[in-house]
DNA sequence: CTAATCAACAACCATATGGTTGCAGATCAG
DNA sequence: CTGATCTGCAACCATATGGTTGTTGATTAG
């Protein structure tokens, strides 16, 4: 499908990002659209220096990337990770459910309809 | 509605307490059944102490509850904080597609002023 | 060319984190 | 009562984190 599950490592990477309020506002920022580094650095009451770590942070946990346009870096976010992370939420779901152990059995016995 | 968002300092907790695989893993032990602290315990290569931490951690996110059992604690899912952060997630799903118009407002973890 | 802007990097600091060990308090078994 | 078990708490340690300032290197403007 459109993506694979977040390793351990990923996934480790992917909360610790998401884990910090300038951070998750910086993903917000550059889903609604792109922005540069020193652009988002004016946006917070904190040194450019700070706001360059927060997105290297981002950029680790794959949650941006960055590219040089002149002699700017543009930030821009890649959804992929995001929706990976939502899956691990679903997949704690279902386990909450009780289904996890069925869900290989949905996969093999395609025919039956288990209700509910 | 089932539940409120997560206040900025919730998403801090729970994003920081579901960025250790340790405790991801706890959270998934609880989910399939609850268990006593010593029983975790046993389940992972530290202290028992460590994993107390980790315990004590996850609860200040809310994600787990203890409850008093003779001389165990028994340690319970709770899944709305998990619900309420993957809400999260599907509202920088609707921020990507720009569908989010002024249902930003609502949402927006005050950072700083409204710039510009 | 010169000056200003954008960004990276390094060094530094205070605090938080994740682990340890040891001790103390309940609770249960015999 | 005695002893083993389950848990919490405190002290301690190494490392990571989030911030700072200062310096350097490209790139653009005048």
């Amino acid at each position: 499908m459109v993506a694979d599950q977040l390793t351990p490592e990923q996934a480790d990477r992917v909360f610790h990002a998401l884990a910090d309020r300038t951070r998750r506002d910086i993903v917000r920022s550059v889903l609604g659209g792109e922005a540069s580094v020193s652009a988002l650095g004016r946006q917070y009451p904190m040194s450019l220096a700070a706001v360059q770590k927060h997105v290297a942070v981002l950029e680790r946990a794959g949650l941006v990337t960055k590219t040089r346009r002149g002699r700017e870096q543009i930030v821009r976010a890649d959804l992929d990770p995001l929706r990976r992370a939502a899956q691990l939420f679903e997949h704690l779901e279902a386990l909450w459910r009780g289904r996890v152990d069925r869900m290989g059995e949905l996969l093999a016995e395609p025919q039956k309809g288990p209700s509910r």
